[in-house]
DNA sequence: TATTACGCGTAC
DNA sequence: GACGTACGCGTAATAG
C-alpha cells in the first residue's frame, strides 16, 4: 500500500479556522470556533483523503534563526485576538487526542519542519500533501509533493506554479526574494510586487542574474533594484525553507493511529461539542482502516464430524471464547441461531443451527449441536471467556445447558480498568485494545425497516460476523487479563465481579411476580384522576394546552397567567416541582399541575409499562442488571428499571403493592441501615461518628445532639431533620447554597451549620480534605475493595468542572465501597443458598437492599441467613446492621 | 420517519 | 452553578 504523508501547517490553520468559523463559545464563555474548525478539518482529511501518516506542525513563540538574521522579521505581527489565545492550547490537546503527531521546535518555524519532513518522505517514496495556504511553502512542491488548502478544497502541484511564479518551485524563492513578503515583514525590493518580479525573472532567468545585471534595467525600477540588492539577498535567506533540520524522529513515528477516544470525549465534552464528538466517533471506523485481526481462518461448521473436531480442539486448549447469535436482545426471549467459538489467535468457528432462508444449506440442529458440545460447555475445568457472558449464560441455560467454568468477561474487565468509559461494547474494546475494527451488527442485518433477524443473514456473512465475535473476545482476554492482575484488580475481579455474574444470571432468570389485576385497577384510577385534572387545569388556565410539555406549561404559567418565573433552564423557565410549589398558593394551575405530574409519572412509567413487560413464558418480570454502567461500581437495572420503583409517597407505594410473592411464599427485604454513613465513619475514622454507630444510636439524632450541643433527649424533630439533611449532603459533597435552599434557612446560616458540623466531626472534615488532595495528586480515587475511578475533571481549568471533580472524589469512595460490600454479600449469600440448599431466592438488588422470595415456612431461617451474611461480609470499624421485614408484597416487606 | 436532546421525576 | 449514582417518559428539535 502506498504511503501518504499529510503535513499540516497547524499555526496557519488555527487562524484560518478562527476567521472562517462563526464565533462559538461554551456556556462559560470559552471561545471555541478555532478548535471546532480545526477538528472539522482533521475529520475532513481523514474522511476524504485517507492519509497513512500525518503530522501537525506548530510555530513556537521563541525567536527563530531568521530573527537573528533580521531583527524586524515578522515585526509587523500583531498579537492574536483575545478570543483566539485560549484556543491555541485547546487545539494542541485536540491534536494529541486524535493521536496525530504534533511537532514544534523552538528556534525553527513550522515551515522548516515541514520542509525537512517533506524532503525525507520524498526520499522514502511517500506521497506528500502539505495542508497550508502559505505561498512560501510552494517552494517545496514537486511531482510527489502537493499542497492542499482544505478551506477552499484547492490543490496546488508543482505544475500549477508557472502561472503565478513564472516557473517551477525554485522560482518561488526568487519571486518572493524580489517582491518581499508583507505578512512576514520581509521588505524585498520596494515597488516590486509578484508581477514585476516574475517579469524580471523571465527576462534575466534567475535572481542572481537580475541583481548582477541590474544596470540593464531601465528607469525607476532599475534604480530601486540597484539600491536594494542587499534587501533582496536578505529576503532570499529569510524566505528559503530549511530542509535539513536535525529532527530526532522517524517517519514511522508519524503513522496514523486511532484516536484516543477518552481524551477526545473529555476535551469535546468540556467544550460542549458533544455533537462533533458523535460525528467523529461515528466516522472513526471508516476513517481509520484498521483490521489487525485476519478473518482468513474462520470456519463454518455444518457437519457433525467438524463440530466434534472443533469441540476436541476447545477441550485441548483448556480455555476458549464463546458467543451466541440469537433473535432477541432480551436473553429471556432469545432463541439461539448460531454458536461461535475461538481458542487460538487465528482460528474461529461459527456453528449455524437455525438459519432459515431460501436455499440455506442444511445445518446441525440445535439439540444435536448442544448434545455434542455439552461435554465442553458443562466441564468446569474448561475456562469460558465471554463478552457480556451473562447474556449467553442465560440463553444457554434456557436452552437446557448449564455453563460451567465461566472465568473471564472482557466487558467487566474493561469496566474495572476504565470505569469512566461510556460503553464497553466489543467494537469499542476491539478498537481500543486491538486496533481492530469489527463488522457491525447492522452491517450484516441491515437497519431500519430493512433490518432482518440474524437467522435471515446468509451463512457467509454470518460466519465473518459471528466468528469474529469469539475471535475478538479471545484476543481481548489475552490483552486485558494481564492488566487486571498488574493493576491490582485480581481480587475484586475474580472474587467479586465474576462470581457476581452468576448471581445476577440467576436473579434475572428468576424474575419477580406481579399482581396484574391490581395494575389494571391502578391504571383505571390514574386514568380518571388524570382526566379530571386535565379538565380542571384547562379550565383554570382558560386555555387548552399539552400538560406534558414543559414548554407549553411555561408559556401558560409565565406568559398567559403572568405568574413570577423562577429558575432558568437551558431552553427557558423551569416548571419543575420546586417552581410549581412556590406558585401553588398563588394560582390553581400550578397546584393542579403538581397533582397531574404525580399521576402522569406513575401511570406512564410504572402502572402501564410494568405489566406489559411480563414474560409470557415465565409469567414473571425479568429486569436486566447492568454490571458495567455506573462509574462508582453500583449496579444498574433496566428493561424495566426495578431500582426506582416509587416508595416515598402513598400513591407511589401502591405500585410496590403490585410486586408480590406466589401462594405460600412471602417477599423478604433486607437492607443495610445507613450504610453510606457507616462507611464514611470507617473511612474517616471520625471518633464521634464511630462512637455513635458503636452505641447503636440514631445517627441523625446523635448528629443533632453534637451540632446543637444538646443531649439526645433534647433533640427536636426540626434539629434532627436538619442534621439528616447535612448528613446526606456530606456524602454528596454539598454546598452551603444547596443546604440553605433545602432547609430554607439561607446560605449564610447553612454555612454556619456546616462549620458547626465540621467542628464536631473534625475527622470527617479531614477525610474530605485528604481525599480531594489525593484525588488531585493521583487523578483517581479508590474504594474499600480497590475499585478505582479516574477523575479527569479535578484538573479542569474551569472552576465548576473542578468543583464537580471534588464532589466526585468525595462521593465515589463512599458510594463505591457500599457497592463493593453489597456485591460481596450477594456472592457469599448466593453460594451459601446453593451449598446449603436453602429455600430463599434472590430477586432484586436496590443498592442497599436485597429482596428475596421465601416459602412462608422458611422465613425465619432465611431472614437470619441474609442478615448474618450481609452484616459480616466485611469487618469495618463500625458494625454493619441489616434491617429486614417481610410481607405478601414489596410494600409490606419494606 | 427515526434519532437525539432536554426537562422532568423516580429510586438509593 | 450550586448534591452523588442511575433509568426512562414525553415533547420538541433535528437528521436522513
Amino acid at each position: 500500500m502506498s504511503k501518504r504523508l499529510f503535513l499540516v501547517d497547524g499555526s496557519g490553520f488555527i487562524f484560518r479556522a478562527f476567521y472562517g468559523v462563526r464565533p462559538l463559545s461554551t456556556s462559560e464563555g470559552t471561545p471555541t470556533n478555532a478548535v471546532y474548525g480545526f477538528a472539522q478539518m482533521m475529520q475532513k482529511l481523514l474522511r476524504d483523503h485517507q492519509p497513512t501518516h500525518v503530522a501537525v506542525v506548530f510555530d513556537t513563540k521563541e525567536p527563530t534563526f531568521r530573527h537573528e538574521m533580521y531583527a524586524e522579521y515578522k515585526a509587523n505581527r500583531t498579537e492574536p485576538p483575545t478570543e483566539l489565545v485560549p484556543q491555541f492550547g485547546l487545539v494542541r490537546r485536540l491534536v494529541d487526542a486524535f493521536r496525530w503527531k504534533r511537532l514544534e521546535m523552538p528556534g525553527y518555524e513550522a515551515d522548516d519542519i515541514i520542509g525537512t519532513l517533506a524532503e525525507r518522505a520524498k526520499a522514502g517514496g511517500y506521497e506528500v500533501v502539505i495542508i497550508s495556504s502559505d505561498k512560501d511553502l510552494c517552494q517545496l512542491l514537486d511531482a510527489n509533493v502537493r499542497m492542499l488548502d482544505t478551506m477552499k478544497d484547492k490543490w496546488t502541484g508543482s505544475d500549477d506554479l508557472a502561472e503565478r511564479f513564472g516557473g517551477g518551485p525554485e522560482s518561488v524563492i526568487d519571486v518572493l526574494s524580489l517582491a518581499g513578503d508583507t505578512s512576514d515583514n520581509i521588505p524585498g525590493i520596494p515597488g516590486v510586487g509578484e508581477k514585476t518580479a516574475v517579469k524580471l525573472l523571465k527576462e534575466f532567468g534567475s535572481l542572481q542574474a537580475v541583481l548582477d545585471r541590474a544596470d540593464e534595467i531601465k528607469g525607476k525600477l532599475g534604480e530601486k533594484v540597484r539600491a536594494h540588492k542587499e534587501d533582496a539577498l536578505l529576503a532570499r535567506r529569510l524566505v528559503e525553507v530549511r530542509r535539513d533540520m536535525d529532527l530526532d524522529l522517524s517517519l514511522d513515528d508519524l503513522q496514523l493511529q486511532s484516536p484516543d477516544v477518552d481524551a477526545l470525549a473529555a476535551l469535546l465534552g468540556e467544550l460542549e461539542m458533544s455533537r462533533l464528538l458523535q460525528d467523529i466517533e461515528a466516522s472513526l471506523p471508516g476513517a481509520v482502516e484498521i483490521t489487525s485481526l485476519s478473518r482468513d481462518k474462520y470456519r463454518l461448521v455444518l457437519a457433525e464430524k467438524d463440530l466434534t473436531a472443533m469441540r476436541d480442539k476447545m477441550a485441548a486448549a483448556g480455555a476458549f471464547a464463546l458467543d451466541l447469535e440469537t433473535m432477541a436482545i432480551d436473553p429471556m426471549r432469545a432463541k439461539i441461531v448460531g454458536l461461535s467459538f475461538c481458542c487460538d489467535a487465528e482460528e474461529a468457528f461459527y456453528v449455524p443451527v437455525r438459519h432459515g432462508y431460501l436455499g440455506v444449506p442444511e445445518q446441525i440442529p440445535l439439540e444435536r449441536a448442544l448434545q455434542i458440545l455439552n461435554p465442553i460447555l458443562e466441564d468446569p475445568r474448561l475456562k469460558k471467556i465471554g463478552q457480556n457472558i451473562k447474556y449467553d449464560w442465560i440463553v444457554y441455560e434456557n436452552a437446557g445447558v448449564t455453563l460451567r467454568g465461566v472465568d473471564f468477561d472482557t466487558m467487566i474487565a474493561s469496566y474495572l480498568l476504565s470505569p469512566e468509559l461510556g460503553t464497553h461494547n466489543m467494537d469499542v474494546l476491539a478498537l481500543r485494545h486491538l486496533q481492530h475494527k469489527t463488522i457491525g451488527y447492522s452491517d450484516v442485518t441491515g437497519t431500519g425497516k430493512n433490518q432482518v433477524t440474524f437467522d435471515k443473514v446468509t451463512l457467509d456473512k454470518a460466519l465473518d460476523y459471528a466468528a469474529e465475535d469469539a475471535h475478538v473476545t479471545w484476543h481481548l482476554w489475552k490483552a486485558l487479563a494481564p492488566r487486571i492482575d498488574e493493576q491490582g484488580f485480581a481480587t475484586l475481579f475474580h472474587d467479586v465481579e465474576m462470581p457476581l455474574v452468576e448471581v445476577l444470571k440467576d436473579v434475572e432468570r428468576e424474575g419477580v411476580l406481579l399482581d396484574a389485576p391490581l395494575f389494571d385497577v391502578l391504571s383505571k384510577e390514574a386514568d380518571e384522576k388524570l382526566r379530571a385534572l386535565e379538565h380542571d387545569i384547562h379550565k383554570a388556565a382558560g386555555v387548552e394546552f399539552n400538560l406534558n410539555s414543559p414548554k407549553q406549561v411555561s408559556e401558560v404559567l409565565f406568559e398567559k397567567l403572568g405568574l413570577p418565573a423562577g429558575r432558568k433552564t437551558k431552553t427557558g423557565y423551569s416548571t419543575d416541582v420546586g417552581v410549581l410549589e412556590k406558585l401553588a398558593d398563588k394560582h390553581a394551575v400550578p397546584r393542579l399541575m403538581l397533582d397531574y405530574r404525580v399521576f402522569h409519572k406513575l401511570k406512564s412509567t410504572y402502572i402501564d409499562m410494568l405489566p406489559r413487560m411480563v414474560n409470557p413464558e415465565t409469567g414473571r418480570l425479568h429486569t436486566s442488571f447492568n454490571q458495567t454502567v455506573a462509574a462508582t461500581g453500583r449496579l444498574s437495572s433496566a428493561d424495566p428499571n426495578l431500582q426506582n420503583i416509587p416508595i416515598r409517597t402513598p400513591e407511589g407505594r401502591r405500585i410496590r403493592e403490585g410486586f408480590i410473592a406466589p401462594k405460600g411464599h412471602v417477599l423478604l427485604s433486607a437492607d443495610y441501615s445507613q450504610v453510606e454513613l457507616r462507611i464514611l465513619a470507617h473511612l474517616s475514622d471520625d471518633k464521634n461518628m464511630i462512637e455513635a454507630f458503636r452505641q447503636g444510636e440514631d445517627i441523625h439524632r446523635a448528629t443533632a445532639a453534637q451540632v446543637f450541643g444538646v443531649s439526645q433527649a433534647d433533640v427536636t424533630p426540626e434539629m434532627r431533620r436538619q442534621s439528616k439533611a447535612i448528613n446526606f449532603g456530606i456524602v454528596y459533597g454539598m454546598s452551603a447554597f444547596r443546604l440553605g435552599q433545602d432547609l430554607e434557612i439561607g446560605t449564610k446560616k447553612a454555612q454556619a451549620f456546616i462549620d458547626a458540623y465540621f467542628g464536631r466531626f473534625s475527622g470527617v472534615k479531614k477525610f474530605i480534605d485528604e481525599t480531594i488532595r489525593r484525588a488531585k495528586e493521583e487523578g483517581s480515587v479508590t474504594t474499600i475493595m480497590g475499585r478505582r475511578r479516574p477523575i479527569p475533571e479535578i484538573h479542569s481549568n474551569d472552576r465548576n468542572t473542578a468543583a464537580f471533580g471534588e464532589r466526585i472524589a468525595v462521593n465515589t469512595p463512599i458510594q463505591g465501597s457500599a457497592a463493593d460490600i453489597i456485591k460481596a454479600a450477594m456472592v457469599t449469600l448466593h453460594r451459601r443458598i446453593r451449598d446449603e440448599g436453602r429455600s430463599l431466592k434472590m430477586l432484586l438488588q436496590v443498592h442497599d437492599e436485597l429482596v428475596f422470595e421465601v416459602p412462608e415456612t422458611g422465613l425465619e431461617e432465611a431472614s437470619a441467613l441474609a442478615r448474618e451474611v450481609m452484616e459480616h461480609v466485611l469487618e469495618l470499624k463500625v458494625p454493619l446492621t441489616v434491617e429486614s421485614s417481610s410481607g405478601r408484597n414489596w410494600a409490606e416487606a419494606h
